[in-house]
DNA sequence: CTCGGCAGAATTTTT
DNA sequence: TTCTGCCGAG
């Protein structure tokens, strides 16, 4: 970047001095974030490394770009993904700024903005300003309307598909008539492109758009309307864009359209830390910012404030074995280099929530909070057994993720309600409360409606309204429709009058819907009234009715202000910008991590991306991180045995520490009692294609593995361990009774077991007969 | 219209 | 194993 040219400088030097040292807010950054938060204009690329002061980069940029004077807040375009990045950097500006930064509009997530910018301007796209957001769980009941109405097969086409298929297309940026014809043929034999078409055409009568809309529908806007793209490109004199990874097609090409305007865009992200390719997210936005940008300056940021050098070192090493990397290394200052990582083999998944639980009540006694120790696990399902421990330990723990409040049923059934006052033609949520509570309402006279409305193409309530005034329905029907629609009526009256909090419990009351949840006997009919109580107050801090839907839809988080210490226990995906004193990685095993499915669909990309999920999980970790495998796992209610992850050979064996098992009965593990690491030998024949081919095949001739390696060294070596077992063999495995040996991988043994049926076991899990 | 039984699926998740 | 969603009977 080239300065303007110098003027003279009238200032004396000794003022001179703290010009050059600057504002006080950039006087802490290392010189690479100074670098990136002072490289205002033109394009600008920050590879920001875990742990590096991401945030801080991005906010104090801001701040300079205020500071400066070079922009209003009202210029300045800042996108994230999440509503917390978004309120996080809102406080962070505000305390760098001095006081509460009025307005920045355009600060929040892609979604929000986006629906900002279309609701303003809602007539150029066919929609009315108080166009709702439906939901994944709207969206899907409308696909399977009109999946039913075309006569397809629900059972082979079901709509949860039709919705993956949809959503990404959108994002790829594809409206119904641009999607290959290849892609629409993939659902119901090529129905899924005009299912799409049929989708977008309901979703107008609606008056409602999908979470896609907010950038596609934004997208066709800015395309089809140059004056008011313009305008835009125009407003937003910066623009920065946090965790640039994370990037779909259709953000990406948004964000092109307004940075045509002017060049000063700021992308801030981390390939190595891109987890969810899986819903559309494109690295390659990432990879080729260079060639998108022309003239972009990148800067890397690669000083870790945050993790050990052990920890860094493991992360780094294990990344490394990925390809197509912009590549950083994280380093750090800290003279302490902290403990290993730990890994540790256990028998089972019951073992491995016993051995953590004892470990974070052996740390508690040292004093350690639970609040800065985090169990990061592959899956949800691997959930259960540590909270199960936990209970029986006594050890306060908390969820983090899973069934969020907004999801639940007597939340949505609440806001259906609103959604019908507030947008008389919301059909899914007429449909959704109609016969809620029990009205006698049925299939039957819901399709007399639903024909009429169809035919006349009004929304539902219209066709209610119209046909209580003619003898189509019986009696009791009719009267209760007309009195459901009155009180719709009054309350819509009441939307000026009442403040909406009183609207809303009116409506909950008169509607008998409280009364329905007071009635009912079951155990959660208490805790739903709460939360219904719960969702009135959270309404306090919104101006009106419109106003909370907004947030309702987009903003679809809640955080528990819960001060008392707890555990976390969360997926690897929900912890990505978290970190902790002590993190917990069990079930770094074959399968599941990295878990099948990814490398059945998307093969060396999907292995790549677990892989990036390993290093953010080790990232996560400031002081410590314990790894840890079963060989036996429940899986859907079976149990399976398994291997270590091919991510802990992947560790780098100078910064990993092989912890033993004491216990399970002269079956010599993983861990047991050999700690010694044997020198290698073979070096990196272990990551050649070809040694791995042979490991798939389970060719005989390939080198005998006998215990797990970290980095190509044997650890915890059982040398024997499959010494003595030849092909035909009678074995006994503990868990899975007798079998037959029927090949031997290195310590890898395929057994026909009498009961179990084949399993590929530990050779030091077995026993001759 | 409601309730019970059975088949089929069961990563990751934000907005 | 456990949950969900669909279909048939009452």
């Amino acid at each position: 970047m080239t300065d303007p040219a110098p003027t003279p400088d009238p200032t004396p030097i000794s003022a001179r001095a703290q010009v050059t040292a600057g504002p006080p807010y950039l006087a802490d950054l290392n010189p690479e974030q100074r670098r990136a938060v002072e490289t205002v204009d033109g394009p600008v690329l920050v590879l920001a490394g875990a742990g590096t002061g991401k945030t801080r980069v991005l906010t104090t940029r801001i701040a300079h770009i205020l500071a400066t004077r070079r922009a209003f807040p009202g210029q300045i375009l800042a996108v994230t993904f999440t509503n917390k990045a978004a309120r996080e950097m809102k406080t962070r500006i505000g305390d760098l700024v001095g006081g509460v930064v009025e307005g920045m509009p355009w600060l929040g997530t892609f979604h929000s903005i986006g629906a900002r910018i279309l609701r303003r301007h809602a007539e150029l796209v066919d929609l009315k300003s108080t166009f709702t957001v439906l939901d994944t769980d709207d969206q899907i009941r409308l696909l399977k309307q009109l999946i039913q109405a075309d006569d397809i097969d629900e059972k082979r086409w079901p709509a949860r598909q039709l919705a993956g298929f949809i959503d990404s297309w959108k994002n790829r940026g594809w409206t119904p008539d641009q999607v290959p014809k290849g892609e629409a043929f993939a659902f119901a034999n090529g129905k899924g492109g005009e299912l799409y078409d049929l989708y977008q055409q309901r979703l107008k009568t609606l008056n409602a758009v999908d979470f896609g809309d907010l950038l596609l529908e934004g997208l066709r806007l800015f395309r089809d309307n140059p004056d008011v793209l313009a305008d835009y490109q125009k407003r937003f004199r910066y623009m920065l864009v946090d965790e640039y990874q994370d990037t779909n097609v259709a953000q990406y090409l948004w964000l092109r359209l307004l940075a045509q305007g002017n060049p000063n865009i700021c992308c801030v992200g981390d390939d190595d830390q891109s987890i969810y390719g899986w819903r559309g997210a494109e690295v390659d936005n990432i990879l080729r910012f260079e060639q998108d940008f022309p003239g972009a300056a990148t800067i890397r940021l690669e000083r870790n404030y945050r993790s050990t050098a052990n920890i860094l070192a493991a992360a780094s090493h294990l990344i490394s074995h990925n390809e197509g990397r912009l590549g950083k290394t994280l380093f750090t200052d800290v003279g302490d280099e902290g403990a290993p990582v730990t890994v540790q083999g256990v028998w089972d998944s019951q073992e491995e929530a016993r051995v953590v639980g004892d470990d974070i009540e052996s740390l508690q006694t040292k004093g350690h909070a639970l609040n800065d120790m985090a169990i990061l696990v592959r899956a949800s399902f691997q959930m259960r057994e540590f909270e199960d421990r936990f209970v029986t330990l006594g050890v306060n723990y908390r969820v983090i993720g899973g069934p969020r409040f907004y999801e639940r049923a007597e939340i949505r059934d609440a806001l259906a309600y609103f959604r019908v006052v507030a947008q008389p033609a919301d059909d899914l949520a007429f449909e959704r409360i109609v016969n809620t509570p029990r009205r006698g309402l049925g299939d039957a006279t819901l399709g007399i409606v639903h024909a009429h409305a169809r035919a006349e193409r009004i929304p539902l309530t219209e066709a209610a309204a119209a046909i209580v005034q003619t003898e189509e329905l019986k009696p009791k029907p009719r009267k209760t429709i007309a009195d459901l629609l009155t009180m719709f009526d009054r309350w819509r009256g009441q939307l000026e009058t009442l403040p909406h909090t009183e609207l809303a419990e009116t409506i909950l009351e008169e509607s008998g819907y409280t009364e329905m949840w007071q009635r009912d006997r079951s155990p959660d009919a208490p805790g739903r009234l709460e939360n219904l109580k719960e969702l009135i107050r959270s309404m306090e801090e919104f101006e009106n009715l419109g106003g909370f839907l907004e947030h309702v839809s987009l903003v679809m988080d809640t955080d528990s202000d819960d001060a008392s210490d707890r555990i976390s226990i969360m997926t690897l995906h929900s912890a990505k910008g978290l970190e902790f004193d002590t993190v917990f990685l069990p079930g770094w095993e074959e399968g599941l991590f990295p878990h099948q499915r990814a490398l059945d669909e998307s093969g060396r990309a999907g292995l790549e991306e677990e892989r990036r999920l390993a290093y953010v999980g080790l990232t996560r970790a400031r002081k410590s991180a314990k790894i840890t495998f079963a060989s036996n796992r429940r899986i859907h209610g079976l149990w399976q045995s398994s291997i270590p992850s091919r991510f802990v050979d992947e560790l780098p064996a100078d910064h990993v520490d092989v912890i033993e098992t004491s216990g399970y009965g002269g079956l010599g593990g993983y861990g047991a009692s050999r700690f010694d690491r044997i020198e290698r030998t073979f070096d990196s024949a272990y990551s050649t294609p070809g040694w791995q081919r042979a490991q798939r095949r389970g060719e005989p001739q390939a080198t005998r593995r006998t215990a797990p390696m970290i980095d190509g060294e044997l650890v915890a070596s059982e040398t024997d361990d499959s010494a003595g077992y030849s092909l035909g063999e009678r074995v006994f495995h503990l868990k899975f009774g007798n079998g037959v040996v029927e090949s031997v991988d290195g310590n890898k043994l395929t057994i026909q077991f009498d009961k179990a049926g084949r399993k590929k076991v530990l050779a030091s899990f077995v026993e001759r007969v």
